[in-house]
Parts: C-alpha cells; sequence; structure tokens
RNA sequence: GGCCCCAUCGACUAACGGUUAGGUCACCACCCUUUCAAGGUGGCAGUACGGGUUCGAAUCCCGUUGGGGUCACCA
C-alpha cells in the first residue's frame, strides 16, 4: 500500500508550533515509507479566513525543512487542494448520503437550536441535536420537507447517528477507541450556505486524495466517530489514524498563547535555527533511542515509527529548546554561522560587514549566547566603539590600574598583532611590574569592550585588530 | 456535567514481566579559568494510590484519584 499522508491546517492565522510538530509528524512518516506528503489547506469557513495565513504556512514550513509533494501550489493528480476551490464536489457527497439514509435535512434556526440547547442544560441532559423534536425531515415529513426545500427555506444537511450499538475504531497510537452512538450527535454535514463543515470535506477530501494515514492531534479524537460513520455511510475503507499528544503549556493545558510563543513565526523571529526547533519538536511526544538527543532530519526520517509515539501530552519546555538552540549553534559551521548572522547585524544598524568578519565574531561569542541574533547586542563592541560602558564593572575595578600603568602598557604592545603575542606581553609586563592579571585584564576588557562579559580578552583583541584596541584603551584612561 | 484520552524524576523521555529504574534539560556542588560561558566530574530527584494476576509488575487486569481533550451551521 502506498503510504500518503496530509497536514490539514485551516487558514486563520499563524502556523501553530503544535500544527507544526503535526507537519513534520505526517512529513517523517511520510518520508520514512517513501510515500506522498500533502498539504491541503481546509477553509471552509469562510468568516475565519486570514489573508494570506495559507501561504505563510507554507513559507514557514519550508523554511522548516517540511517539504510537501502535492500543495496548493504543486498541484497534484488530486488536485487543487483548497478546500473552497471543491466545494461542488462536497454537495453531491452529501446528496449520497442523504440518498443512503446516512443523513438528513433539518431546518431549525440559530434560534430554535440555542433554545434547544437551553432546555435540555435545564433538564440536566447532554446537549446533542434532539432529532425526535426539532425541524427535520423525520418530524416535519417527506412532503413539508420538499415544499420547504422548494420554497429555498435555509437548510443544513445533518448526519443520522444509529441511536445504539458503538463505534469503534483503531488508532495507531492508543489502540481501540470504542464510543457509545447515543453519545454521538447528529452533526451538521453541509452549512445552509452550501459550504461543507469539517467532518464532511475532511472524509471525502481524504478519500478522495487516497489519504493512506490521518495523522493528526488529539483534539480531534472525539470528531474521530463521526468520521468512521461518514465512512461507513459512503461504503468507503476508512484510512487508518493516528492521534498525536497534545503540546502543553506549564500548567499541562493545551498549549496556548498567554503562557508564551506559541507561533513557529514567534521562534523564527527571536532567531531559533529551524532544524533546532524541529529537533526539538519532534522529541516532543516521539524517542528513537535513550542516549541522544541531536538528531538530522535525514536521521528523524530513517527512525520515524508512530508505534513510538507517546500517548500522554508533552510540556513545552523552552528551556530545553534553548539548550538545543544553543547546542545547535555551538556545532554548525562559522559559514552558515556568518551568512546568517550578516541580516541580523544589519538590523542592528551594522552595515559593510563582511561575512567572514562575522563568522569569526560568531565563532568567538557562539558560547556565550542562545541565540545568534544575540551577537548584535551582546558583542555590538565587536563592529562599533561600545554604544555603553559597564559603569558598576568600571568602577569595581578603578584602583586596579592607574593611568601610567595603561600608557606603559600601550607602548610596549606588540606590532605583531595575535592571540599568542597579546597574551606574552602582557604576562610578561605583570611579571616586570609584579602585580596580578586581574589588575590590568578588566580595565582592558572595559575599555575595549565596554562590558564585564564576553570571550578571552587576547582572543577579542587579535580579532578587534591594533588600531581599534589601542584607541579603545586611549579613550578610557582618565586624564 | 456526558463522552473519550492519559498517568516513570520539576520538564522531555528509556526500560522482551526479571535493571542498583537509564539518558537529556533545569537545579546544586566541584574542576577548569581572565570575566561570562562552554566543557568535564559528581549530586539532588521518579514508577500517583489501592487491589489483583504472577515465582517475579513501572510493565498485564480492575478500581480510585488526578490531569487533559471534546461536546457549534469553527476547524
Amino acid at each position: 500500500m502506498t503510504v500518503r499522508v496530509r497536514f490539514a491546517p485551516s487558514p486563520t492565522g499563524y502556523l501553530h508550533v503544535g500544527g507544526l510538530r503535526t507537519a513534520l509528524y505526517n512529513f517523517l512518516f511520510a518520508r520514512h515509507h517513501g510515500g506522498v506528503n500533502v498539504l491541503r489547506i481546509e477553509d471552509t469557513d469562510q468568516t475565519r479566513l486570514v489573508e494570506g495565513a495559507a501561504q505563510n504556512f507554507i513559507e514557514v514550513c519550508r523554511w522548516s525543512g517540511i517539504e510537501f509533494d502535492e500543495s496548493p501550489e504543486k498541484g497534484g493528480n488530486y488536485g487543487p487542494y483548497v478546500q473552497s476551490e471543491r466545494t461542488e464536489i462536497y454537495r453531491p457527497h452529501a446528496q449520497k448520503l442523504l440518498e443512503s439514509g446516512a443523513a438528513y435535512y433539518a431546518f431549525d434556526s440559530a434560534e430554535e437550536l440555542d433554545a434547544m440547547r437551553e432546555r435540555m442544560q435545564k433538564a440536566g441532559i447532554v446537549a446533542k441535536y434532539d432529532r425526535s423534536s426539532m425541524r427535520n425531515q423525520y418530524t416535519l415529513g417527506d412532503e413539508e420537507t420538499h415544499r420547504l426545500i422548494n420554497a429555498n427555506t435555509p437548510k443544513v444537511i445533518r448526519l443520522k447517528v444509529p441511536l445504539t450499538g458503538e463505534i469503534r475504531f483503531r488508532d495507531l497510537v492508543r489502540g481501540d477507541i470504542i464510543v457509545p452512538a447515543r453519545d454521538v450527535d447528529d452533526s451538521v454535514l453541509l452549512k445552509s450556505d452550501g459550504f461543507p463543515t469539517y467532518h464532511l470535506a475532511n472524509v471525502v477530501d481524504d478519500h478522495l486524495m487516497e489519504i493512506s494515514h490521518v495523522i493528526r492531534g488529539e483534539e480531534w479524537l472525539p470528531s474521530t466517530p463521526k468520521h468512521v460513520l461518514l465512512y461507513q455511510g459512503f461504503g468507503w475503507q476508512p484510512p487508518e489514524f493516528a492521534h498525536l499528544p497534545l503540546l502543553l503549556n506549564p500548567d499541562k493545558s493545551k498549549l496556548s498563547k498567554r503562557q508564551g510563543d506559541v507561533a513557529v513565526e514567534d521562534y523564527r523571529a527571536k532567531g531559533y535555527f529551524s532544524d533546532a526547533l524541529i529537533n526539538f519538536l519532534a522529541l516532543l511526544g516521539w524517542n528513537p533511542t535513550a542516549d541522544r538527543e541531536i538528531f538530522s532530519l535525514d536521521e528523524m526520517i530513517s527512525m520515524f515509527d508512530l508505534k513510538k509515539v507517546n500517548k500522554a501530552g508533552a510540556v513545552f519546555d523552552i528551556k530545553k529548546l534553548e539548550w538545543m538552540n544553543a547546542a545547535y549553534l555551538r556545532s554548525k559551521s562559522v559559514e552558515e554561522l556568518g551568512e546568517a548572522l550578516i541580516p541580523m547585524l544589519e538590523e542592528h544598524g551594522f552595515h559593510g560587514i563582511t561575512s567572514e568578519y562575522a563568522s569569526k565574531v560568531a565563532v568567538l561569542l557562539r558560547e556565550r549566547v542562545t541565540l545568534l541574533s544575540e551577537i548584535p547586542t551582546f558583542g555590538d563592541y565587536m563592529f562599533s566603539t561600545p554604544a555603553e560602558f559597564d559603569d558598576a564593572y568600571r568602577i569595581k575595578h578603578r584602583t586596579l590600574a592607574t593611568s601610567s600603568l595603561l600608557v606603559e602598557l600601550i607602548a610596549k604592545l606588540p606590532n605583531e598583532w595575535s592571540q599568542k603575542s597579546l597574551h606574552d606581553t602582557v604576562h610578561s609586563f605583570l611579571e616586570e611590574k609584579g602585580i596580578a592579571l586581574k589588575n590590568i585584564i578588566h580595565p582592558l576588557r572595559h575599555a575595549i569592550t565596554g562590558k564585564s562579559v564576553g570571550a578571552g580578552l587576547f582572543e577579542t583583541m587579535e580579532l578587534l585588530g591594533r588600531d581599534i584596541c589601542v584607541e579603545r584603551i586611549k579613550n578610557q584612561i582618565p586624564d
């Protein structure tokens, strides 16, 4: 059997990191099995549409390294993959359900439905469409139903859920799921505006696109019985289902805004590496081995196994993401870092920096930051005169080096400018004067970087060059 | 509340029914050291609870408790 999976987001805003993980698992599963990964845009709710959201999903997934073999832009054998462009497909299918007795017409207004729910709530009954008391094909009779339809009365088509028995299906992550039919609602399949609801469009599309495995978030588990009923109503073979554990806030509720960033865009904007984010996300709910944390996308593809996906939700721990990003930062090639750093420098007004120099600075400072994007501020002094000087640091060490000592040192600074020569020069100077390193290193660091923290001073000085260092030291010598 | 799902260190997780319950993040200590990191070493810390089944249970079964999801003409 050919594996065909799909990622089917609704274009109602930014891509959620939970959505990205779902997309990732679909992608890993497809690639692992040499199958096809489809992107389908589920935009049947025209009221919630956000302009450009779908294109943004594609863009963000591409940034993340997730590829779609068939998508709205790529098309494919079964395209288009935008549901609002496929509306004419769903209506005949709803019709088929009507004919086979798996669905029925209903004419209730929003007010009537509200009243019904209120009534049931008061009576302490579970709110669920009451087929026997509302205005539908069954209570009205066929004749009245046809009259209303001919009179263009607003109508919907609802799923006819059996009154008794149970609905069961197998989930690849959770095993057998059994739900009493009496607990399943007669959901609307075709809305009065003629658009299908999620349930109908989803099932019809999954079937027509020959989706073999539906891999989606656990929040869809409760509606899966309806989907199973739809497959039965159509006489179709349902796909395999795999419901992924949810991503959680620290308080264990479903990951949401309010408790931190949830948009992939946010992490991208902050400067997280896409491969680090993906690596981190992949390990939330799945673990290929017991003793490693860092995996390349290719490794993940070759090791991915739905059977090893966890059932319990996973807390999104930003600390671990930060650690992972820092780990990636320390392992990336100097060229890659330089290239990535340039635009970040531009953003801070540092123009004309060569990628060679940017690379060197990145390597110099990468062990001290979590994000590459911190370097323009953390290491501003590598690109311009320090914007400000840490006064507390200066005051703490002010008594250590006298002006005359610094003047004397400047005169001895080597012409052959390197970390080693600087180290040797300073140390022999200290020996000659009989003073400790701290007496000179802190005043120098302050003068050259303005900051109390940073990389090794001699390495920093080597990169900065003789002229800049001498000038900065002179500028900080009190008159 | 109904229904469904879930339950190993604070977090992510590993463990054919037989392990001193392992690794990673975080945290703590020490080492290294020119500040801060990084790195190294060590440490703290867990099978929710109660019953079964079994020679033997984190693992299988039942219950309890706890947590979560979901109950729209949204997806």
